[in-house]
DNA sequence: AAGTCGGGGCT
DNA sequence: AGCCCAGACTT
């Protein structure tokens, strides 16, 4: 069984591999000499920053620390100074604090077993993976950015990589393609996945035409290499509240008026609207406005109503006048944006019937359509 | 599982 | 103007 996989997943490695020699990157500065401080060094300042953003600042930190015990015995405000401006600046204190550790632990060696690497300050699986591999050809696998890219592409995993489960999937896809390779080449490998997700199979815009394992590639099978991996899951949508004002006169009526022509709903017929938020303040204000014509004040069922950025609950009030006269312009200014306008602007009263023929808000619509409803009622 | 750290590149 | 990046760590 372990033997059948193997060849399952040879194509892989020696077709990375192949393509590695002829094209992946071989003079990093990290990689002479590739000793384990040089890769542990480069590694940690890779960690969320961009090869060609941190060579130059490799190189002024390896001339200022040679070697471990170097690193060890300067201060960490100088260590810093070497790590300024290349942010997560909790990356150059653990580093510092992990070279102490080596130090005073391992005699200042490195050290070349697995859960003595983890637990050094600032390497994480993927890192200690990453170091063994490359410094001391051992079989450990890394999952890094690239390596999700490239895997989560290769075999169509779908679910989004930062998701615990879909990581442990990607996990045990990365050890066992790691099995397959040729123990002399474990270094070669680490970088050529690496080079692979950083040159080719690139965020956006992959190079799939250039790409050796192309053909095995499930994604690219299915013609939905963009698809893959699945992005981040967005956060939930804020949701904001609104009254709005069916405002009825003794004809049955109602009043509707043009929004802004810039913001949601540009242009379109809608009912006044003041923030809910305001309850006992604006929405007071409004009715002090009508307040000797309110024949009724009737609370809505609320509505909700969603866009791409933000869901909103609407309150609607009806307010039935006992005449047609009385309503006269009342602009709000107070309220904030996106909901800054209100009331009743220049609109003007319509039938319920004429109202629907108008340009409306699908949620504004549903309640014109009530009302037109409720007066089919009424004539029963 | 979600938040934090960060400057830089990309669309 | 977000989104993402050779992640690890804390909450």
């Amino acid at each position: 069984m372990t033997q059948q996989k193997q060849t399952q997943n040879r194509p892989f490695s020696e077709r990375l591999l192949a393509w590695f020699d002829e094209h992946g990157r071989h003079d990093l500065p990290w990689h002479q000499p590739r000793t384990a401080y040089h890769v542990w060094v480069s590694e940690i300042m890779l960690q969320q920053t961009q090869v060609q953003t941190v060579i130059p600042y490799y190189q002024r930190f390896m001339q200022r620390f040679p070697d471990i015990t170097t690193l060890a015995s300067a201060t960490q405000d100088e260590v810093l100074a070497h790590w300024s401006g290349l942010g997560y600046y909790a990356r150059g204190r653990n580093l510092h604090q992990a070279a102490q550790l080596i130090v005073a632990q391992h005699h200042g060696e490195f050290p070349q077993d697995y859960d003595a690497i983890l637990a050094l300050p600032g390497i994480g699986r993927s890192t200690a993976g990453a170091i063994l591999a490359q410094a001391f050809a051992q079989p450990y696998a890394i999952l890094d950015g690239n390596v999700k890219r490239v895997l989560s592409r290769y075999y169509a995993i779908e679910g989004w990589p930062g998701e615990k489960k879909i990581e442990q999937q990607l996990w045990q896809q990365a050890e066992a393609l790691l099995a397959a390779v040729p123990s002399s080449r474990l270094a070669d490998y680490t970088q050529a996945q690496m080079d692979l997700g950083a040159t080719l199979c690139t965020r956006s815009k992959p190079r799939c035409d250039q790409c050796p394992i192309q053909q095995d590639c499930q994604a690219w099978q299915l013609g939905e290499v963009n698809r893959f991996p699945t992005s981040k899951p967005k956060k939930a949508l804020p949701t904001k509240q609104a009254c709005c004002w069916i405002l009825r006169n003794s004809l049955g009526q109602v009043w509707l008026q043009p929004r802004p022509a810039s913001g949601i709903w540009g242009g379109l017929f809608s009912l006044p609207e003041t923030p809910l938020a305001q309850v006992g303040g604006l929405e007071f204000e409004m009715l002090e406005k009508f307040e000797s014509s309110v024949q009724s004040l009737i609370e809505w069922p609320s509505l909700k109503h969603s866009f791409s950025h933000y869901h909103l609950m609407i309150y609607p009030l009806e307010v039935t006048l006992n005449d047609q006269a009385s309503i006269a312009p009342v602009q709000i200014n107070e309220a904030p944006p996106p909901y800054a306008d209100v009331l009743v602007t220049s609109g003007r009263w319509f039938d319920v019937a004429e109202a629907l023929t108008l340009g409306l808000p699908a949620p504004i619509r549903q309640i014109i359509e009530q009302l037109q409803v409720g007066k089919a009622e009424q004539l029963i």
